[in-house]
DNA sequence: CTTCTTCTCAACCTTAAGTCTGATTTTTAC
DNA sequence: GTAAAAATCAGACTTAAGGTTGAGAAGAAG
């Protein structure tokens, strides 16, 4: 063996972290090189350790992970992603980002331990249904993409419960105008009303 | 010192087991008498190993830490809840169900040691917002409870963002009858409209 | 400079949504 | 067995929601 895998863990859990360095410090091929316990931190260290792999946490609080991911995926390191539970709607956008294999939480150690090692052989690791779910997903990527600023923001207060009027003079516009954004979000995101709307707010974590 | 504290650890996550266990049994005056992946390993484990303290997780795959909580509450122990992220509703129902203690995933190690040691001397602990949270729920418990059944199958139809048509062909009813039923509804949960009463299902996981 | 997009608003129209009152039947509770 | 609650439906009414068409202003992109 040349060298050993130097891996970097990120998670805002200081359980978690301790768990992973446990664990991984006992395999004689990987060595954790650093720890963070939130995006930017993540990326200080990468830039100091340049790690073989990234272990990343997804819902951290100061910078997310698909945020992170998105700087780091530039990088020489192969970021894993580590999640708690498979959320449908976060899923593309992180390997949109640049994640190269993706993993739930309720992974054993060893499963892990060999998720890294292909990783630095280039062999993505996808767990569970992370791989139907992708392709899924592939098709009908987030049409709330297409949506202009101004339609985010209308849907945001839907989300909300808010009726036109309400938002019409929240955002200082006439209620005339509320309805034509309504309409436009209906049309682009194939939706039948309002109600529909702000259950799509919620799954897509847009309130 | 008479005799360590025992600890039972429920986690469906190997990775924070681990890190509680690695932890826990550096300190010389708790020692973890034994893990449990889910609610009912937890409730196997706690009649074999007789804990002091129990950490539980709350999202769990087979059995989730509430219904585990309920049963083990009769216990002697008592029941630390560890959960990833503070979720408004689940909060109330989760105290009822007889935990102890209340803490974030994010929380140190020391912290959960010394709400470990606070629980024996029957000290509960609250972490963070939770205390307000707690009180601001005590007052307004979730007021869907007096929703009949017919209305809390109808409030779950509005919150797939159905139209009252297509629920009165679901529930094999006139849509005269779901108008009176989503009336009723509106009005003991105080809402405006379906939309807002598709948002209350989804934040109260009623869907 | 021109074109495209975005944001704004108006008038008209249709319909689903929601309220109110009242009524019947069934279920539940005491 | 009787009273209360729940589930069913009707008619009449008001209004917010949403579609359609059209159009002006501002800004970005080419």
């Amino acid at each position: 063996m040349e060298r050993k895998i130097k891996v970097l863990v990120v998670d805002d859990h200081e359980m978690v972290r301790m768990g992973l360095v446990t664990y991984l410090n006992v395999e004689d091929d990987i060595e954790v090189a650093g720890e963070a316990g939130d995006g930017e931190e993540a990326i200080k260290a990468a830039s100091k350790f340049d790690p073989d792999v990234i272990l990343m946490d997804l819902l951290m609080e100061k910078m997310n992970g698909i945020e992170a991911t998105k700087v780091l995926s530039k990088t020489r390191a192969k970021i894993i992603v580590l999640t708690s539970y498979l959320d449908d709607e976060m899923l593309f956008p992180v390997m949109e980002a640049g994640a190269f294999s993706y993993l739930l939480k309720t992974s054993t150690a060893d499963e892990i331990a060999s998720a890294i090692r292909k990783a630095v052989k280039e062999e993505p690791t996808f767990q569970g249904q992370v791989t139907q779910k992708m392709f899924r997903h592939m098709n009908n990527k987030p049409k709330h993409d297409e949506l202009t600023k101004r339609e985010k923001e209308v849907l945001c207060l839907i989300g909300q419960g808010k009726s036109n009027k309400e938002i019409g003079e929240e955002l200082f516009i006439g209620i005339k105008t509320v309805k034509t954004h309504v309409s436009h979000i209906l049309a682009k995101l194939e939706l039948e009303d309002r109600t529909q709307a702000a259950i799509y707010a919620h799954k897509h974590h847009l309130v």
